[in-house]
DNA sequence: GTCTCCTGTGTAATCGATTGCAGTGAAATT
DNA sequence: AATTTCACTGCAATCGATTACACAGGAGAC
């Protein structure tokens, strides 16, 4: 077996082909080379020939390292995000690949693991890799700030779903308050007159808007929220199981529980169950971003569905958008919030005509 | 207020500070700079502090692009799943993206979409980077095969979890078959007699060991495993429920349900409930994987915990040994498996002396 | 028949960091 | 005192692709 390896197999790595090769196998300049290869420049259809099949014999590949330090255009972006095993995460960080993948462009993932520290070292790795563009969703309300406009002001910088106050950056997101307007509503309509809230601590926009959203519309049509009522702790299930616990032995549980996000949803159905608390007919629950796990729950949660792959797709653009203008002046920034849509599943009762 | 916008903020982004510029503040030459900046080379402490000065004051930052091109080394890894949505391997990016953040090295991340053909670009893509290695999860046991042999010929590769035949690559992950065995020790232990295989297309080495492992154990103990309880589809939930039902309408449904992975799983206990069949009382499941949500099943699931972290710290190892050794001579490939531990929940009965 | 203009190609500079080589002193050695 | 040694520092080449500029030669205009 061993005598049949081929000498690539038993240790040389294959040797990089550069411009200058394929130009002397074709028999023209490395000036030459590099206008067939990139379709910029006049060159003879002769020579286009030759130098193609000569790159192809090679199998040459660009150097994207040489590329980037003439054109100080790396084609990559970065993206940073609090965390990825939250699935939400995950699936923005899919949708921002794909797109990514359809321009031809490669994704730098870092995960801030919610440490607005860890966070600010890799925005500095990112500039200092010269990616085109940032793509980042603060951990932080305000700790972020800092490090995302000083990122902000050397690179083209979107912010996703969360944002950090006092930045002047382009952010894409969902409208939060119309999103709770429409579970709120929903809620009511189900037969709700008082409810709760579990988030995590208000120190990122998520929580903040979507907090004061409920806390709106929940005032307008007269469901009682104690704040007493208002617990907040991080978006996981286990702060679910903790929050949903503390409220049913609490006693006076509301005839709601409004969750920050699906995860804490899915803690507090399930510390539900664990206290023989009927959902929805002894309270109701929704949760928010619609995870794919979402519909897994017992009962399946009634939810906010998070248009990811248009979030994704807005921020590519306009990073896209940032960096066609250069370096240069910078408009406005953009604030793009897309409504979502409410998901009603069994965690949540039907409205009170027909039941 | 915009009359307060500084002339950052309204427009021009920071210029990018170079070598040059620091030696010319410091009064030296570049050479020097880099020396101190490098920690390479002796140079006088007075100097050394001059240097450090204005490149602090300068706000100097390496340009990664012009280093990589120098050095042909970009401190940066790849790595390709097959989907990245699937938790079990969210979980194995996240540790990866740790360990080579300890390094100092940066994560190009590609997401295969269980496409072969997907996959071969994102690998070619991550060769044309100069990645200094590329970890890999091949979607396809053997459409996979080319690619991965042809990037492991131009760079250190380490293949993860799953691995593709007729390659000569290292390998780690955990020894599906010992896996395997435990579990079906475990469902026996448990008054399983007969049990059915619930897994993906046998086109990926994770359920063919599986596979493997499964049907060898169940043979030895005396398990039945009718070659039509044995159901093919692909690692989702959906097929989970699909396969559960077809088993359940099928009639005949055996003792147990081994599934080849916790999503399957998960879709597997859904039916059944939603089919008013109890587990495990009825039928026992178990998962692979032990991803967050196994634990949040109705019941919650017994299933194989892999190693995330050691998996993820072992294959940053093994590439770093791999770049170490340079381009030169290639040893034998290593082969390592870690012993994964069964988790035991819910959806599997006590060992038959209690029960 | 001379003068433009244009197409096609090559030469060489450039991007920014690194490093081999050489040179300059000062200290150590004989 | 002459010579070796060594720490320090600068010059310039290098990595590979891109592109401004120069130039050759052919077509067309007058």
């Amino acid at each position: 077996m061993t005598g049949r390896l081929s000498a690539l197999q038993r240790g040389k790595r294959l040797q990089r082909v550069t411009i200058a090769q394929v130009a002397a196998r074709a028999g023209v300049s490395t000036a030459t080379v590099s206008r067939v290869l990139s379709g910029r420049g006049p060159v003879s259809a002769e020579v286009r020939r030759r130098v193609r099949r000569a790159a192809d014999d090679l199998g040459y590949q660009v150097n994207h390292a040489a590329r980037a330090l003439r054109n100080s255009r790396t084609d990559t972006v970065g993206m940073v995000v609090p965390s990825i095993t939250n699935p939400f995460f995950t699936s923005l960080v899919e949708n921002v690949e794909h797109a990514l993948g359809r321009e031809g462009k490669e994704l730098f993932l870092c995960d801030a693991r919610s440490d607005p520290e860890v966070e600010a070292r890799r925005l500095a790795s990112l500039v200092a890799r010269n990616v085109d563009g940032i793509i980042v969703s603060p951990s932080h309300g305000t700790d972020s700030g800092p490090a995302v406009q000083a990122t902000a002001d050397r690179l083209p910088l979107v912010q996703l779903d969360r944002f950090v106050g006092g930045t002047n950056t382009d952010w894409v997101g969902v409208d939060d308050v119309a999103a709770m307007r429409q579970v709120v509503d929903h809620l009511h309509a189900g037969g709700a007159r008082s409810a709760a809230f579990v988030g995590s601590h208000l120190t990122n926009s998520s929580t903040e808007q979507r907090f004061a959203g409920f806390r709106r519309r929940a005032e307008e049509l007269g469901v009682a929220h104690d704040p007493a009522h208002v617990l907040l702790g991080d978006y996981s299930v286990d702060w679910g199981e903790t929050a949903a616990a503390r409220l049913i032995e609490g006693g006076g549980l509301p005839d709601a529980i409004v969750c920050a996000d699906d995860l804490i949803a899915l803690g507090v159905t399930r510390a539900c169950r664990a206290h023989g608390v009927p959902v929805p007919d002894r309270v109701q629950v929704t949760g928010f971003d619609n995870i794919e796990f979402a519909r897994l729950g017992e009962p399946a949660l009634t939810t906010i569905d998070q248009p990811c792959a248009r979030i994704a797709a807005e921020a590519v653009r306009l990073l896209a958008a940032a960096g066609a203008r250069g370096d240069g002046e910078r408009g406005a920034s953009a604030h793009i919030a897309l409504v979502p849509e409410l998901v009603v599943r069994d965690s949540t009762r039907a409205p009170a005509t027909t039941g």
